[in-house]
DNA sequence: TATTGTTATACTCTATAACTATA
DNA sequence: TATAGTTATAGAGTATAACAATA
């Protein structure tokens, strides 16, 4: 198994392999989350989309009539913070605010056509953006990346 | 292959599963350490550490003499940003900073023996705290992950 | 009484600019 | 002229408390 405990100079990169650390999984979710995530960003920002806002319109067009506080548990956020997400989604008329009749405390959220399309579009940008930092991982490895951090997840809940 | 395309109640959670946004490497990334990272955050605080300064303390145990701007590197943080921490740290005896006698604008870290205890008491609190949320993940399962992880952030370099 | 959406606010994290001392 | 450490500050992101409307 390679194990490098040579601390010296190795191939040009600023030193430091940490083992302790490296050996926590929480630290590579970190680290690799934070390798993807400014590549989404900026996928996301061709569509004045963040992260956050993204989300937020893709769970709802996936779940028409789901309301906010539905939405902050689906996301585990504050539903206090995502008050302006959704003003700002509503505004640019991506999403629609109605009021449940059986339940006038609150509001269903519903992706309009263009919101609709707009997710798609920028899901699929998001998509490339991550294929092309995963690089060599191929389909295998990408499907049980995935499943584990599914399963991973739910063992939680 | 399990697909659930059923938006109504399944199991008692507050519903909504989502199809678009889970198939995101990212999203499942972030998911999975918002499950873990609470945990290690608690676990760390119990010696008064946070994640960032326990991080740094585990970096400058494996690597004595680092100084500050190879350690930022190594995070991949601010050098501003670790001045504070740096000097917590210090101010508890967990690390020294001495200048380097070739090149006095730069501090040597090292931690002390009681850094370097406190960092492996709490890297086993962590790994402990981690163990449980992992759950049925099995060795075969984690090791896999973990490689794939570190693959992936290897291929952004 | 409890819950939904909302507002205001505080707190943490991270990013940027500028300074000093050294090189 | 450039770099390491530092300071101050601004900007996100997140968390908490309180309120009005409704149940």
């Amino acid at each position: 198994m390679p194990q490098t405990d040579d601390l010296s100079e190795d191939r040009g990169g600023p030193t430091v392999e940490d083992t302790v650390l490296g050996d926590l999984i929480g630290y590579r979710l970190k680290r690799a989350y934070m390798q993807i995530q400014p590549e989404a960003q900026r996928a996301l920002a061709e569509d004045d989309l963040r992260v956050v806002s993204f989300s937020c319109l893709s769970i709802i067009t996936d779940n028409a009539g789901i309301v906010q506080s539905e939405l902050a548990d689906a996301l585990q956020m504050e539903r206090s913070n995502l008050v302006v997400i959704i003003d700002e989604l509503e505004q640019r008329g991506l999403v629609t605010r109605k009021k449940v009749p059986t339940d006038r405390r609150r509001y269903a959220l519903t992706a309009t056509l263009r919101g609709r399309r707009l997710r798609d579009r920028a899901a699929e940008k998001v998509r490339t953006a991550e294929d092309q930092i995963i690089g060599r991982l191929d389909d295998k490895d990408r499907a049980h990346l995935m499943a584990v951090l599914q399963r991973l997840e739910d063992n939680t809940r």
